[in-house]
Order: C-alpha cells, then sequence, then structure tokens
DNA sequence: TGTATGACGATAT
DNA sequence: CATATCGCCATAC
C-alpha cells in the first residue's frame, strides 16, 4: 500500500498510475488523511463491463452478474458500468436474480466474472485488504450513502459501534437509523456493514444469509474479536 | 403529510 | 445479566 497526497497525485500522475496497475493498492491523502484510494485494472478486466456508449443506449438496462463460492455460501454479485451494484449470498441464481431485479429495476445476466470483480470479492472476504474499488450506490439515499462510505473506512480487523458510526456522518442521534442503512447495504461484503456492532457488546444483526452467525465468524476471521468462543469452557466462571 | 418500522442506545427493573 | 421501555432518526408507504 502506498500513501499518495493531492499533490504528488497531481505531479506524478502516470507513475502512480502505473504503481497503482502493477497490483499495489493507492490511498490518496487529503491534509494527510486518506479519502480514496484507487484500484489498477489490469487488460480485460473491464470485459463484463458495458461500456459508455451501451450504457447510454440502455440507462437501465444491462448489469451482469457473477457467482463466487465461498466457504459460507455462493456470492453473487451485479454490477453496471458504475461498479458493484447489488450483492447477496443466495441459495440460488434464480434467487438472486430474483432480488436483484427487484432492487435495480432490470434484469440482470450472468456473466464470467471480471478480474478487477473477482478480485474484489477475494480481497474484501480474505480481509487481506481494504475494497477500496468503485461501488454503483446510486439507488441509495444521501444519508445512507455516507453510512456506506464511512463503513468503507474502517479497517479489517476492527468494529465500529452504529451510535459511532452516527456520529462520524454528523447525525450523533441517529444510530438506529445507521442500522437500517446497514440492513439496506445493497453489496454487503463488499461494503463490510458486518463490522458495525452494538455499544453495549453485542453483534447485533445481520441480515445476509447467515445471520449473526455469519457475522461472527467474518469478525472472527478479520480477527476483530477479542475472545473468540471456546466451545469446550463456555459458561465457566472462575 | 402522517404513520409505522427497524442490524440502536441509555436506563430501569 | 436479561428484558422492558422509551427516545431517536431516516425511510417506505
Amino acid at each position: 500500500m502506498r500513501l499518495v497526497s493531492t499533490a504528488e497525485l497531481k505531479n506524478r500522475t502516470n507513475e502512480v498510475l502505473r504503481t497503482a496497475q502493477a497490483g499495489e493498492p493507492i490511498i490518496i491523502t487529503r491534509h494527510g488523511r486518506p479519502v480514496a484510494s484507487l484500484m489498477g485494472l489490469a487488460g480485460g478486466d473491464l470485459a463484463g463491463l458495458p461500456d459508455r456508449a451501451a450504457a447510454a443506449r440502455a440507462p437501465s438496462g444491462g448489469y451482469a452478474y457473477s457467482a463466487f463460492v465461498l466457504p459460507f455460501g455462493t456470492f453473487y454479485v451485479a454490477f453496471g458500468p458504475l461498479g458493484p451494484a447489488f450483492a447477496r449470498i443466495a441459495a440460488s441464481p434464480g434467487a438472486f436474480e430474483r432480488d436483484a431485479a427487484r432492487y435495480l429495476g432490470t434484469l440482470v445476466r450472468r456473466s464470467a466474472p471480471p478480474g478487477w470483480l473477482a478480485r474484489a470479492v477475494r480481497e474484501a472476504v480474505g480481509a487481506r485488504r481494504v475494497f477500496g474499488g468503485p461501488v454503483d450506490l446510486s439507488r441509495a439515499g444521501p444519508f445512507e450513502r455516507e453510512v456506506l462510505a464511512a463503513l468503507r473506512r474502517i479497517p479489517a480487523g476492527q468494529v465500529r459501534t452504529y451510535g459511532e458510526i452516527a456520529r462520524a456522518v454528523g447525525q450523533p442521534g441517529a444510530a438506529r437509523a445507521v442500522g437500517t442503512a446497514c440492513a439496506r447495504n445493497p453489496v454487503p461484503l463488499l461494503v463490510p456493514c458486518h463490522r458495525v456492532v452494538r455499544s453495549d457488546g453485542g453483534l447485533g444483526g445481520y441480515s445476509l444469509i447467515g445471520g449473526v452467525g455469519l457475522k461472527r465468524r467474518l469478525l472472527e476471521s478479520e480477527g476483530a474479536l477479542p475472545n473468540p468462543p471456546r466451545p469446550q469452557e463456555a459458561g465457566r466462571a472462575r
């Protein structure tokens, strides 16, 4: 990972882009604070994406989706010109297609996973890096978008409370609404809503298939839980 | 425009 | 410590 200031970005654009293309994640900083990231794209990565002309011709048509078999289920991701737009763990392609069509307002067709998407899923699930790639949040409201943006700033291995996110987006009293926004996250895992927990130490909810059990599993695999449950000693006191 | 609904939080019991 | 209650706030209808 490399940190690049706005000045560097402007004055050494080509070098920065070359670095990104080489596969090293670039974090853009402003006033010393990370504000955005660049993800390299290899040739052919965009093969599954509709081109600009196609998008203009059919503004609401043309989402593709790919399936990824993960340890806890099959993860489906629908993507358009702006990036991943809808993702779910689903029991079958048909179930995902139905949910995706309802959310996106258009049919989705299956496609081989573009390289950038496979990498994004790998990074998001393996939690080896923060997935900072593009995400299509155009159907989310302004508050929801801010919340989701805040979630993306939570490093793997860490958690935040719903209240902390509320304060982070300037609505200190909106913890509950943050929960609602998380529940409506169109791209779970890619936007890590599982890293938000309750202020009382509870995990809170998780609406993906798998429920809080999956949420716990994800957080454990990221090393975010201080005391992984040890079944053998569960309940034992002193 | 009003009303109902949550992946919440603090407090009381 | 678990449950109940009430306040909160952005959405969906």
